[in-house]
DNA sequence: GTGAAAGCGCTAACAG
DNA sequence: CTGTTAGCGCTTTCAC
């Protein structure tokens, strides 16, 4: 066990100040290429490595970046995190990632402790439980940068990543109905949160334009667990007008409503038709596979991580809130086909 | 923007000394509950909040836990990555999650900024490509707790998490045979990882018992990317004894397999049957469902954590490595069923 | 271009 | 049970 290796070690070695030592470590322009190269090529004989706690409580930085996300094993919510995680490293940024379990409770405490831990930033996707905002003040009365992505709430300038869920609930709708259907069943999310409640919204107007709504519209609030598929399966058995179409608020309960309606003798498409959301990959390999809206969960990631850095780097305009919607696309396949 | 307020300030407001307001803090023994109590409402009135930097410069130590895996987006990943967040948060240890992306080159520059960031233990899945191991000497040789978790190298004193994945390959392999399945393919990953090494080695060991190897083995070694699935259907197309059985590296690999071989008008399981690993949820939505291998992510990434942590907090034998080994199980599903 | 010295906020050994 | 004091290792003004 080695011991460690300060820069006053350095200094010593060098016959030069710790202040010196720090500065060339640092590339510091004013000083000379000579003691740079001298500092620098001591640091790697000795094995120095630059402790970052005295740096970040010397410069009151960390160069890290918290994320909170409602669960890490979902395959959209991991992809988002890749792109994060690619563009942090990138820029020699480190993340500190933790989840809420879509408990109000928690998120409060990960925000807490990730405050103490003295991120730089912090990235949230909110979970479904959450109404209260509060736990964010700390973040923004100190002009910590803070970024909602996916599941988002409106606080002052924040910047805010999400795809148009109202116009993506619109147009899977809407393809049901140009694909036959007229009774149309929404099994969605928690309406606490922006996605869920806007995809609502985007099911109801396609419903109202095409005068289905509201008769021909029905609804299920679900908290997207599997568990709640026979509740699903239910509902339909003993809808009065038969559902010829459904639109599922994401793709894993989509196909898992589809492997339950077959079991219990529903033909899909023939039947009834279904779209899903996320174009996870599981929405390909269910049979028939799967119509869904495409969610650039990878190019989220991405952005969130290069707007936050962004803002880090040359804090330009903290206070102009920004926005940004991404492109979605439906994805037609042959669950909602109608050429059998 | 509030300015922040530390010790020195609650001090002062209480009259006390800075080295009690900080015992009073960590709850420390030796301090009486009243003056506890006057340091604890001070603090919530205040909204002091301790600076980690401060305190980890001075502790040495930083409660966080570093953790490197290929990616972060597979199901299996994100899955165990969600037990040890789990762990880490409820023993008040913040996790610092990065990714190689099968790349050596980039596990080494992760590994070495985990270190920099003082990380109080490592958690590791080794990449694809890695076949030297020596950015982890830095962490072995400071005593830094490391643990190796699925793919893993025998580093003299870490401990490993893992399952016996030569069984699971030789129970995968003999369920097919024991199917009746004669002219058996495996479809592999990476022999460089002990993971894939493993289950090629419990193949062609119940190959060899069941005097099928050499002659009725088949082998090929893939990055298990979905683009080599063409390899894999033009190889069973040109084999001259007709492939009968398959056994995948995983489960995605599976279906994807499945779905292709189906295309090109292969019976599933009558013609070929197939077998898994992983027990993805995908699994459970191809048709036929995929007979697969059971692996307790969840509960490895929760082990993970645990392990690591009692180690950081009791420094309990550092220096005995431990190994534990994980229960796999067969799950029987339609896509090796023989009674059609 | 380089050095001296004063913090950054907290912890812990030592005293009492 | 509480106070004094010396660091932890690095950054950064202010001199020279």
């Amino acid at each position: 066990m080695k011991k460690k290796v300060t820069i006053y070690d350095l200094a010593e070695m060098l016959k030069i100040s710790p202040a010196t030592v720090s500065r060339s470590l640092n590339n510091h322009p004013s000083i000379s290429k000579k003691t740079k190269d001298k500092v620098f090529s001591a640091a790697n004989e000795t094995g120095y490595r630059t402790n970052k706690f005295a740096a970040n409580l010397s410069k009151q930085k960390s160069n890290t970046i918290g994320v909170i996300v409602p669960k890490l094993n979902s395959n959209f919510m991991s992809t988002v995190l890749s792109g994060i995680e690619k563009v942090a490293n990138n820029n020699g940024y480190n993340l500190i990632i933790s989840q809420s379990l879509e408990s109000e409770e928690k998120e409060k405490m990960n925000a807490k402790t990730l405050y103490d831990s003295g991120v730089d930033a912090l990235l949230v996707s909110l979970a479904n439980e959450t109404t209260n905002y509060d736990h964010f003040h700390i973040y923004t009365r100190r002009n910590i940068p803070l970024l909602f992505f996916d599941r988002i709430v409106e606080l002052s300038n924040c910047p805010t990543i999400l795809i148009d869920n109202q116009l993506a609930g619109f147009d899977a709708t809407e393809h049901l109905i140009q694909q036959g259907c007229r009774n149309i069943l929404h099994v969605g999310g928690n309406l606490k949160r922006n996605v869920y409640r806007n995809r609502y919204e985007g099911y109801m107007r396609a419903m109202r334009k095409h005068n289905l709504a509201p008769k021909n519209a029905h609804f299920l609030e679900t908290n997207l667990d599997l568990e709640k598929i026979k509740d699903v399966i239910l509902f339909i058995q003993q809808s009065k007008n038969a559902i010829d179409g459904i639109f599922v608020a994401n793709d894993t309960m989509a196909v898992n409503c589809i492997k339950e309606l077959q079991k219990v003798g529903y033909k899909i498409p023939q039947e009834i038709k279904v779209v899903g959301f996320n174009n996870d990959p599981v929405s390909e390999i269910i049979n028939p596979d799967l119509t869904t809206i495409e969610y650039p969960g990878y190019k989220m990631g991405l952005l969130a991580g290069e707007s936050i850095i962004s803002h880090l780097k040359g804090s330009i305009n903290l206070n102009s809130a920004e926005l940004i919607i991404l492109r979605h696309e439906l994805i037609q396949r042959e669950s909602s086909s109608n050429t059998y």
